[in-house]
DNA sequence: GATACATTTTGCACTAGTTGTAAATGATTG
DNA sequence: CAATCATTTACAACTAGTGCAAAATGTATC
């Protein structure tokens, strides 16, 4: 994703206005690893601006996808994960106890997409989710369990 | 996924009953490769027993999924899909287009778990997303739009 | 086959995540 | 600074899925 100052140009090359919602959901996304949900990138902005509004987070989100600039992620815990990490392809580390979403590269550049026939299909994005328990909750998990968190905070 | 008879077998031997609704889902579920939905298999089952529920299914669905008779996907179109193919490690193609779901085997046998680092994470599953075009939606795409359905249907 | 009882089904209310609507607000431009 | 039109907001609506409890029904035992 780029810079929240490269993105407010973008925005206002293309018709689209900056307003002080958009700016901070820029900011909170630059650099942000965490893969957070709509909800949790919310409960952040809402510290500074007490009125802003989940459809304003939702709304702001989509065009950012729409431009390319961030991916929404899938990843069946029940809400998408946004990721402004989109310019090296990569894939992600699932712990089904706690919920966290990391990064991950392969370290073989494997090229998945020469994998499917194109006459068969034409694949235009491969992906690879790994399921399974992080080191943390691995730790956690050997000792006790009534500590493992699902929920999912903004880093 | 084991055939209808040994399922009930398999029901009855847990101290689980076997229903008319339950053994009706094992004969849509058996040999179904197109990953219905919880809602494709309701429908199809409406049909003989007019009565039943959309929960029935879904706790049905539920079971298998515990005694590993089939898997839970979810590939971020909404709702789950179910598996009945749970024999082999395959990957999936999504149609992003008409949203059908189609099984994939890899050539080579690439084992994604030895990518990561056991310390980093441990894996308990890897699964290949290919989102992309079916050849089907490529030629209607080619001449018309219009005609493109995300319905969901099952067989 | 009848009986007893635990399991299951069903209808309905309910949740979480997300989207639609329309009035109010406000960023941009000249 | 005013006009314009995108954006925000509150709130209703929607979809997928779950919790609950009463009624129904498989299954084991006699
Ligand atoms: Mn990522
Ligand atoms: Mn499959
Ligand atoms: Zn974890
Ligand atoms: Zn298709």
């Amino acid at each position: 994703m780029r810079s929240p100052d490269e993105l407010s140009d973008l925005f206002r090359a293309s018709g689209r206005k900056v307003t002080p919602q958009r700016r901070r959901i820029f900011e909170l996304l630059e650099g942000n690893s965490s893969h957070p949900t709509a909800e949790s990138i919310y409960l952040e902005l809402v510290k500074d601006m007490p009125t802003v509004s989940l459809k304003t987070v939702y709304m702001t989100l989509k065009e950012l996808e729409e431009m390319g600039e961030v991916q929404c992620l899938d990843l069946g815990m029940g809400s998408s994960r946004f990721d402004p990490n989109v310019d090296g392809e990569h894939h992600h580390l699932v712990c089904v106890s706690c919920g966290k979403v990391r990064d991950f590269q392969l370290s073989q550049n494997w090229d998945l997409k020469l994998q499917v026939p194109d006459e068969m299909f034409s694949v235009s994005k491969a992906e690879i989710v790994f399921r399974g328990t992080c080191a943390t909750c691995r730790v956690i998990g050997s000792r006790s369990v009534v500590e493992n968190s699902d929920k999912v905070h903004i880093s």
